[in-house]
Formats: C-alpha cells, structure tokens, sequence
DNA sequence: TTTAACGTGTAG
DNA sequence: CTACACGTTAAA
C-alpha cells in the first residue's frame, strides 16, 4: 500500500519479490532469463523503441529496466541454477536417450511453479500438460488434475510472460498473432470445440541448449525435427493439447494478451517463426514484415498505392498501421505524463528545498525583521533558481560526481 | 562486484 | 485492462 510503483518518491521495501502468489501451492517461481540462441536474443539493441529510449545508455532515464522490444526472447529458459524439487539435480536430458529427455529435464509448472523431473514424480500415472510455447514449462499432473476437478488458480502472469509483448516490434507478438490466426476458421457455426487432425509433428522441437549447463553438440539454430518421438517416449505424460477456455476465445476476439497461461499448445498447423531455410519451402504466406523501425512516413489514406501490399495482404497493411497510430497516441500521452511528472516532481523537490531552507530563511527573515525592525520590508525572493533535477536528455558531462553517489534515489546499481 | 531485465504492484 | 516504476534476481 503505501508509496510503490508509481512515482519515485521512495519505497520502503513492499512488493515486488513475491513470486510465489499462490502460496499454498507456489513455492516462490524462479525467474527465466533470456535464451540466448532465438531470433531476438540474437538481435542487438534497436535503440529506437520504448525501452530502448529509456535506457540510460540511450540517454534515458533507466526508469523501466525493461528489455529491448525486438530483443524479448521467444523462449525463456529456466536459470542454470534451477534444480529438480524433489531429487535436488538438475536437468538431465542430456543424459538419457532421446525418448527418455523428457522425463529426465526440468519441467516447471505454470501454475505450482514446481521444478521437477517427470521422471522424479510418485504419481507418474496422472498426466501433465505441456506447454508447447515455453521450454521447459508444464502444467504439473498434480495441478492439471486439480484444474479438471475445478480449482485451479491460475497466475495472472504467469511464467515467461513479457508484459510488453504487444508492443510494435515485438517477435512475441508475432507469436501470440500466428497463433490466434491459426484458428478462426470460416466454420463459425461450430463453436464446439476445435478438433485437429492429430498431426502434431508440424513444428520443431522447441529444445535448446537451455538450462543445462552441459551439452553436446547437436542441434544446430532451428533444428527441424520430424522424428516422431511421442507415442513411443510418453509413457504417462503426454502431450496433451488443451485448449483454453472459452473465455481465451473470447479474449482472442478482440486481441489480447494472454499470459503464456495455459498455452499448452495445440500444435496445430502452425508455421512461425522460420529461421532455416531448409525444408518447409513455402511460407510465403507469413509475412513477417520485419521492416519498421522509424515511422517516418505519415499519411496513409491518400497515398497512391499502386502496386503491392493490397494484393499481397490488405489486411496485413492496415493492421500495421493502425498500429501506428496507436503507438503514436501512446507517445504522445507518455509524453504528457513525463511532463506532469516532471513538474510534480520539481513541485516536491521545491518544497524539500524551501524545508531545508526554512530554518535558513527563519533566520535570514528574523534578522532581517528585527534588524529592520521598521526600515523598510523588502520581500525576500528565494525562490525558483536552485534547481536541476534530472532531465538531461544529454549527457552533462560534467557536475555528475553528486549523483553518482546518490544513488538513493533511483534505486538501481 | 556490475549489468541486464524479470515479475510484480499499482496508479490511471 | 495498460503502462510505469522498481526491488530483486540471474548472469558475467
Ligand atoms: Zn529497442
Ligand atoms: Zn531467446
Ligand atoms: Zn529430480
Ligand atoms: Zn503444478
């Protein structure tokens, strides 16, 4: 309650480390860090973006700490520190044949936030729900059951959730699209429920060199597999494709944001993200319009648009830069709000002054009144001068050695 | 240590 | 719901 995440006032020590949220369940949730190897985290720092902008290295204020928008990692990995719960190791597929890998990693469960081995399990007769988006996340036997028997709490962000990833940019959001607009056939008298034809060999493995230290040399950038590897490697926990509920259809309706929740993926049709330009020649139908970067161009509607992008992809076209627009909006208001913010901060930073100062000014005005007794009053005008804050924009260069040490205020290094 | 940025509370 | 701020963690 309190003072928090708003203004920079200060902030005892409330939220923020609670990762748990679940309690009964939750043991606290270990944070992901970023893959290394995907499409974004390859990619260098655009610079450019929201959160780019407010690096201090950009010249920012540093205030979000945020990741670059084209660098969010599609894959989170688990830290390399995580370590089974029950037998304390860590990941071991690395190990084991190719049908025992996944027993034998670290799965961890969207919902308990358990880190286990599937094979380190006493009831390996319920069956898990694997989250196909998120390497290494599951949805727990123990928890899948509890979600069909009714409760379930799911997390509201749950792990390996990016709360920007709508943002321009952003190859999550190239995900979370591909994905909505897999489904949505032109079959909307049946809204029951979405039946696929059981080929779920369509994408590649999501394994990476992840959260285990070790490895071996396999598995190059984009590794296609089309082994079939499930009927024979899951014994008991099989990938099951369980589609949200009704209320992610709804979601969808409209664009969303759904945390990775329950994207226990349905593998569906889906082709995404490529990066290998082997097999799977034709997919000329994504376009993934990686062009954007600055917006320099402004009208729109009255453009001569001879030749492509109607044909190609009308709507494709307008989504983007109705997006435009909106991002637009969304810098002018931030623009606003940084102003306002300025200003009251400044409004504060005044009144600390003017408290300090009081005793000073006390005195001055003391001495001045009984020196002065009855001269003449002239108004003592201390005001509006002693004052810098920090908006540089630019580096100073110079009168940087007070702040350094007052590191109080921002909380950071 | 330093640096990056995740995940969360919460004001709008 | 979104966007922000920020403690805190993961990694180098
Ligand atoms: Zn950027
Ligand atoms: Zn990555
Ligand atoms: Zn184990
Ligand atoms: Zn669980």
């Amino acid at each position: 309650h309190r003072a928090v995440g708003r203004p920079k006032g200060k902030l005892g020590a409330s939220a923020a480390v609670k990762l748990a949220a679940n309690r009964a369940t939750a043991g606290a949730r270990r944070r992901r860090t970023r893959c290394r190897k995907c499409e974004a985290c390859l990619r260098t720092e655009c610079g450019e973006c929201h959160f780019c902008r407010d690096m201090k290295k950009f010249g920012g204020p540093g205030r979000m700490k945020q990741s670059c928008i084209m660098r969010q990692c599609i894959a989170p990995v688990l830290p390399h520190t995580a370590v089974c719960l029950i037998c304390g190791e860590a990941g071991k597929e690395d190990t084991v044949e190719e049908e025992e890998k996944f027993n034998f990693m670290l799965m961890e469960c969207s919902i308990c936030n358990e880190i286990v081995h599937p094979s380190c399990l006493k009831v390996q007769d319920a069956e898990g729900v694997v989250n196909e988006e998120l390497p290494n996340c599951w949805e727990c036997p123990k928890c899948n059951h509890e979600g069909k028997t009714g409760k379930v709490y799911k997390q509201k962000r749950g792990p390996g959730f990016k709360y920007a990833s709508n943002l321009p940019g952003s190859l999550l959001k190239e995900q979370r699209l591909n994905r909505d607009l897999k489904d949505s056939p032109e079959t909307p008298g049946k809204k029951g429920e979405r039946e696929e034809n059981p080929k779920r060999r369509s994408e590649e493995h999501p394994r990476k060199g992840d959260g285990i230290p070790r490895r071996k040399s396999e598995e190059g950038p984009g590794v296609r597999k089309r082994r079939d590897v499930d009927r024979l490697s899951e014994p008991i926990v099989r990938k099951k494709l369980k589609i949200g509920k009704e209320e992610k259809l709804m979601r969808k309706k409209k664009r969303s944001l759904l945390p990775n929740e329950d994207h226990c993926t349905p593998i569906k049709s889906l082709r995404n993200i490529k990066q290998e330009p082997e097999d799977d020649p034709q997919l000329g139908s994504v376009p993934l319009t990686p062009q954007r970067a600055k917006e320099s161009d402004q009208s729109r509607s009255s453009s001569p648009r001879a030749g492509p992008s109607s044909e190609t992809d009308p709507s494709k076209d307008k989504e983007r830069d109705k997006e435009r627009d909106k991002e637009k909006d969304r810098e002018k208001d931030r623009e606003r709000s940084e102003r306002q913010r300025e200003k009251r901060k400044k409004r504060l930073h005044n009144k600390e002054l003017s408290k300090e100062l009081s005793k000073e000014l006390n005195l001055e005005i003391h001495k001045t009144e009984s020196s002065l007794a009855n001269e003449n009053q002239q108004p003592i005008k201390t005001e509006g001068d002693v004052e810098k804050a920090e908006k540089p924009k630019r580096q100073p260069a110079s009168g940087d050695k007070l702040h350094r040490l007052g590191k109080g205020l921002n909380g950071t290094v």
